[in-house]
DNA sequence: AGCGGTCACGACTGGAGAGA
DNA sequence: TCTCTCCAGTCGTGACCGCT
């Protein structure tokens, strides 16, 4: 049996009169010569395909993996479900640029239309209609021939769909534009697409890529990383760096970064999470020279003081910190630094951010592990530096640091000895190696997690997101270094550049160029008043004022435009809004009463 | 089985408004 | 200019029903 193929003669606007539709149960169809048909060799009748498929005739059989590219219909093919073969009907209506609809659409069967004028039809229906298990579906009958021309402005054409045919293209390149997306898909498919669409497949391709943001909360509990608690206990000194910083992906918020000192000094994470003055004091290293300079500072700014009084000096002033970290840090450059490394993963939902932030941390762990074996002596290198050039002439700070001052070196060379063998195992490469004895495991899958069931699901925070762009760049400080400067446009004579008029700009242009025409919404069925259009004046028999200085032609609107225009929607309605920027459990909520 | 009709629901969409 | 969210309209879908 050699169906008719409805994909392969496609005579889009053929003049044909004689449609070439077949039939399998020989019904005549809008006066279809059902005999001429049976006269034809490819013809077949439903009774003897049913008799056939009974007796164990094979019909083609529609594979959604492999014949997805370029969907053939036949009449006879068996589909596993009504759903493939609503998908089958659909994709070769995307790339032969048709509007493929289904009219009816029920439990046993489906017809697909090309649009009311046009004779092309699929009619389906189960193949076993009284078992219930069976989905199995076959075309019965079908019209290949179109008599309609081809559309560029396609339903099927969603968003979804576009976001999986440009997965690839996402992940080759993460910055292809909305605009770029929009040129592909008219090159590719014929298809006109608005860009509001483009954005949406835009969201699902990097959904598909990245997976989807909510369904990463509901995994956190599952996902540790063990190694970096080890390698903190195992060499680490009690120190840690706390650092939150901003996060880019959809619930937005924080990540806090913990950032530990490995024993050369430099950086350990360990889980995810005032002027000159000021500085003096926090950088005494004995509660005398801290009382000086707080006195100084009491002195030049009483208000200062008033503020820094009230904090407690052990958590800022090396003079007042306790020996036992070890560490004379004063500032969490460390988490800094940490949170720079994570930088390209702050947008992504919460799990692949993670794991970016793994890998990161795995490469880390390797780099230092192989850098510590290539060192000489007993001490880390940058240890080694600092106690060559140690001029400190504090005792404490030999105590809070663990590496010998001035004089104490003095007298271990008068004694002959070593000064390495006076400083602490904190800063001996053994102790460097044994941080880095620990590799971050790869993850395993999703499906070997150890299921938490009886934990509390994590759910995204609940937040709503209030109109226009949402913030990605964090805020600055204004005493902080502003990265870029522009010149400020007060003052200066707006003039929109297409209606050459002075005095507004294109969002606030009012003439047919701009086509900002206020509209008044929320009344239905009431004609909405606009302000009339220069053409809409000439129209009217009113004076025109046309721009002097335009030298361009207003672009009028098209029929669909203007259409949509006297369509427009109604006014939003002004009804309790909820502005939550940040996720937050109180509920900040803005009311228009 | 084929076909036509109605209705409620919800996915999808375009456009407005806003920030970067 | 681009990108983003929200709102409300459009229209596809599925579940009915009944007639031929």
């Amino acid at each position: 049996m050699s169906g008719s193929d409805v994909s392969g003669s496609d005579v889009s606007g053929s003049d044909s009169d004689v449609s070439e539709r077949v039939s399998l149960d020989g019904l005549d169809m809008d006066g279809i010569e059902v005999d001429e048909l049976c006269d034809r060799d490819d013809s077949v009748r439903l009774d003897s395909a049913h008799e056939s498929n009974s007796d164990g005739q094979n019909w083609p059989e529609f594979n959604l993996e492999n014949d997805m590219s370029n969907p053939r219909l036949k009449v006879g093919m068996l589909f596993k479900s009504k759903d493939s073969l609503k998908e089958a009907a659909k994709q070769y209506g995307r790339l032969n640029s048709y509007l493929i609809k289904f009219p009816k659409n029920d439990l046993r069967r489906l017809k697909a239309v090309c649009n009311e004028k046009c004779s092309w039809f699929i009619w389906a229906s189960k193949l076993n209609p009284n078992d219930p298990t069976d989905q199995t579906c076959q075309i019965r009958s079908s019209n290949p021939n179109h008599t309609c021309s081809k559309v560029y402005k396609n339903r099927n054409v969603t968003s979804s769909w576009i976001g999986e045919q440009y997965k690839e293209k996402f992940i080759a390149d993460p910055d292809y534009s909305l605009k770029s997306l929009q040129q592909d898909v008219k090159r590719d498919f014929c298809c006109l697409v608005s860009q509001a669409k483009c954005r949406r497949a835009k969201l699902r391709a990097l959904e598909l890529i990245e997976g989807a943001h909510k369904a990463q909360y509901e995994k956190i509990y599952e996902y540790l990383l063990e190694a970096c608690k080890d390698g903190y206990r195992i060499g680490c000194r009690r120190i840690v760096g706390l650092d939150g910083c901003f996060l880019k992906g959809y619930y937005g918020g924080y990540l806090l970064a913990t950032v530990g000192i490995d024993a050369n000094n430099g950086i350990y994470p360990l889980a995810y999470e005032l002027k000159y003055l000021l500085w003096k004091a926090a950088r005494a290293s004995t509660t005398r020279e801290f009382d000086d300079t707080m006195d100084e500072l009491r002195k030049t700014n009483q208000h200062d003081y008033n503020w820094l009084k009230k904090k407690n000096p052990t958590h800022w002033s090396r003079s007042h910190f306790s020996v036992k970290s070890h560490s004379d840090m004063l500032v969490d450059n460390l988490s800094e630094s940490f949170n720079k490394v994570i930088l390209e993963a702050r947008g992504k939902p919460i799990l692949t951010m993670m794991e970016t932030v793994k890998t990161k941390i795995m490469l880390l762990i390797v780099k230092k592990k192989e850098e510590a074996g290539k060192w000489k002596g007993i001490l880390c290198p940058k240890i080694k530096k600092k106690l060559d050039v140690n001029i400190k002439d504090s005792l404490r700070n030999w105590d809070l640091t663990g590496i010998p001052c001035m004089h104490a070196l003095a007298v271990i060379h008068v004694k002959n000895e070593f000064p390495e063998t006076y400083v602490q195992t904190w800063y001996t490469k053994q102790t460097q190696l044994q941080i880095y004895s620990n590799f971050v495991s790869p993850v395993k899958g999703p499906k070997q997690w150890a299921s938490l069931s009886n934990m509390l699901l994590i759910l995204p925070p609940p937040l709503r997101r209030p109109p226009g762009r949402p913030t990605k760049v964090r805020r600055k400080e204004p005493d902080e270094l502003q990265t870029t400067e522009r010149l400020s446009k007060r003052g200066v004579e707006m003039r929109y550049s297409k209606c050459k008029i002075i005095g507004h700009n294109k969002r606030s242009c009012k003439w047919e160029v701009g086509q900002n025409i206020p509209v008044k919404r929320h009344q239905v069925g009431v004609r909405t008043q606009q302000q009339a259009t220069p053409s809409q004046q000439a129209q009217q028999g009113a004076p025109i004022q046309l721009p002097t200085a335009s030298t361009q032609i207003p672009t009028a609107p098209t029929h669909q435009e203007a259409a949509l225009r006297q369509k427009l929607p109604l006014k939003r309605k002004s009804t309790t809004t909820t502005v939550r920027w940040m996720p937050s459990t109180q509920e900040s909520s803005m009311t228009d009463h």
